[in-house]
DNA sequence: TATATTGTTACACC
DNA sequence: TGGTGTAACAATAT
């Protein structure tokens, strides 16, 4: 599941390879994971246009183009099982997302729903084994922020990310779960399932604890290592669950790190001689020990 | 066959 | 009424 440094590390490698293509043609087998534009306007609009740089807001990778100096912006959700893989024709594979078994074996492959030719033969696939992501064509930047339902909170590895404003804004909702607070995007965006466990488990907070019950050292503790989680995970090109695929080590190697996400059952890390407990919030699954994480 | 998964929405409840 | 919680939905691999 993309959160924050997977999509982060797939931005980083496009970065790389994407830009100044011009897009000759686009391919949409599947025309419902093209919202909010019609799909004839859609190819229209990208083809012959230029990519000129890559940006990220929350979990969304945007890809931003221009046309005769009109500029937009082609921007991607991969939720659960979304991939974005470069292919260079010449047997390079980059980006990634989920991993799904053998889906680098042959591209186009039936989850390529949508995928784009450039000019000097490489393309970019848009795969998506459940549906479940997007992508969109928007004409600013900034209407970015009008793609969530909920409004997104500040980037967690930006300078506006501080420590008042952050606690002032978890305030907002003191008689909810401090998990869910941080699954729903308003107070920080990019965290998800795995980081919220790992950071709550590293703050020593029970996912289930009401945010009126948190004191302002714990706050404090948790906001340091959502940062630090992060970062260390950007810089190890994020987390990759399930099958590890190795096309080129593209996948995130942060796996190794997980405390106590998917650990159900398994004895604490910090020796505590307890076991990892699986409850589910808002029908989501949490993990955390219940001897250290109070 | 039941289950797992995310973001969103619909709706029940106090 | 608003804040909160629960369930359902999209689709499909395991």
């Amino acid at each position: 599941m993309p959160e924050l440094p997977e999509v982060e590390t797939i931005r980083r490698q496009l970065d790389k390879v994407l830009l100044q293509k011009t897009i000759s043609s686009v391919e949409i087998r599947l025309n419902k994971q093209v919202k909010g534009i019609t799909v004839p306007d859609f190819k229209k609009q990208l083809t012959n246009s230029k990519i000129f740089e890559t940006r990220r807001r929350a979990k969304m990778l945007a890809l931003g183009i221009k046309k005769n100096k009109q500029v937009g912006y082609l921007v991607f959700h991969l939720k659960m099982t979304g991939q974005l893989i470069f292919d260079n024709q010449h047997g390079e594979l980059k980006g990634g997302g989920h991993p799904i078994k053998n889906s680098l074996e042959k591209l186009p492959n039936k989850y390529s729903h949508v995928f784009f030719k450039f000019k000097d033969g490489s393309r970019l696939y848009f795969n998506d084994m459940r549906q479940f992501g997007w992508v969109t064509l928007i004409d600013k930047y900034s209407d970015i922020e009008g793609l969530s339902a909920t409004p997104l909170g500040v980037e967690p590895l930006s300078k506006d990310f501080k420590l008042e404003q952050f606690i002032m804004c978890l305030k907002k909702r003191p008689r909810i779960r401090i998990y869910q607070a941080l699954m729903d995007q308003r107070c920080v965006v990019g965290v998800g399932n795995i980081y919220a466990n790992e950071s709550l488990f590293l703050s020593d907070i029970r996912p289930t604890r009401r945010i009126k019950n948190i004191n302002k050292q714990e706050f404090t503790k948790l906001y340091t290592i959502i940062k630090q989680i992060l970062r260390r995970s950007v810089s190890v090109r994020g987390t990759t669950i399930g099958n590890y695929m190795d096309a080129l080590g593209d996948y995130g190697k942060f796996s190794k790190q997980l405390k106590v996400y998917q650990r159900d059952e398994e004895p604490c890390v910090n020796k505590c001689g307890n076991l990892v407990i699986r409850k589910k919030i808002n029908s989501r699954s949490t993990f955390y020990c219940p001897k250290c994480q109070k």
